[in-house]
DNA sequence: GCCACCGGTGGC
DNA sequence: GCCACCGGTGGC
């Protein structure tokens, strides 16, 4: 076991393991347990694993010593959540589906290069598409988004009409795959084909949201002028409030001085 | 400068 | 007390 790389049928294919016993100071003969992405990037946690597979790989049961899924064991496993002194709050640990769903934003990120000590990393195979789940929206049934004073905030509404196929048919599951649509996907939203409605497991098109094909009218366009307005005058006002309190607080610790 | 390696520590 | 996780550093 000591220094050899050894394959992890836990993990995509060309991911390696290697435990490493240590051989001196204190802890001599206690093992450090590494994994090696197909490109040869290292591993030394399992918070590092799921960071960099993010959504492609479900790593909530994967034990991080022995390399191997650990089902039904209700993940008791030991995950620390530095800088984070927990609550009350659901289980934020690894399984995090907001997390994973959130990392396959193509977000921008900004190449800093003016400085001239500054490196920037990349992997290439971690730039290049990833393979994606069908009906991924399923892992995020059940989960509500929460205020920090654990008040549930409401979702949005979606405009009546549109009609979710595949095997979980809420309307939940159709908001996150239409915002999700939108965020991957520089072309038209438009649904399904008829197809896939008939059978969906067979003829679903990922780049699509999984509901009935549909069509974007004048009406639907300004009803969501009007809600985006609105919340545009509230933000408005929640920001002039908030400015107003800080103004009143700085002037209250000025005065007590 | 990199990284293999061990130590330290916080969460359990 | 154990150990997962990650900081720090000596050796290259």
């Amino acid at each position: 076991m000591e220094k050899r790389r050894t394959d992890c049928p836990a993990l995509p294919p060309g991911w390696k393991k290697e435990e490493v016993i240590r051989k001196s100071g204190l802890s001599a003969g206690k093992s450090d347990v590494y994994y090696y992405s197909p490109s040869g990037k290292k591993f030394r946690s399992k918070p590092q694993l799921v960071r960099f597979l993010g959504s492609s790989v479900d790593l909530s049961c994967f034990d991080f010593r022995t390399g191997k899924m650990a089902p039904g064991k209700l993940q008791k496993s030991k995950q620390r959540t530095r800088h984070d002194p927990g609550s009350g709050k659901p289980d934020l640990n690894t399984a995090l589906p907001i997390r994973q769903t959130a990392s396959i934003f193509k977000q921008p990120v900004t190449k800093v290069t003016g400085h001239p000590g500054n490196k920037v990393k990349s992997d290439q195979q971690r730039a290049t598409e990833q393979p994606r789940q069908l009906f991924w929206e399923k892992r995020l049934k059940g989960l509500r988004s929460s205020d920090v004073t654990q008040e549930t905030l409401r979702t949005m509404d979606l405009p009546s009409g549109l009609h979710c196929i595949g095997p979980d048919p809420s309307e939940d599951c159709l908001l996150w795959a239409i915002s999700s649509a939108l965020h991957l996907s520089s072309g038209p939203i438009s649904g399904q084909s008829s197809s896939a409605e008939k059978n969906p497991a067979v003829w679903i098109n990922c780049s699509q949201p999984p509901c009935r094909s549909f069509t974007v009218t004048e009406q639907h366009i300004r009803v969501q002028e009007q809600v985006v307005n609105q919340v545009r005058r509230s933000l408005e006002e929640a920001l002039t409030a908030d400015t107003l309190a800080r103004t009143a607080e700085s002037t209250r610790e000025r005065r007590a001085r």
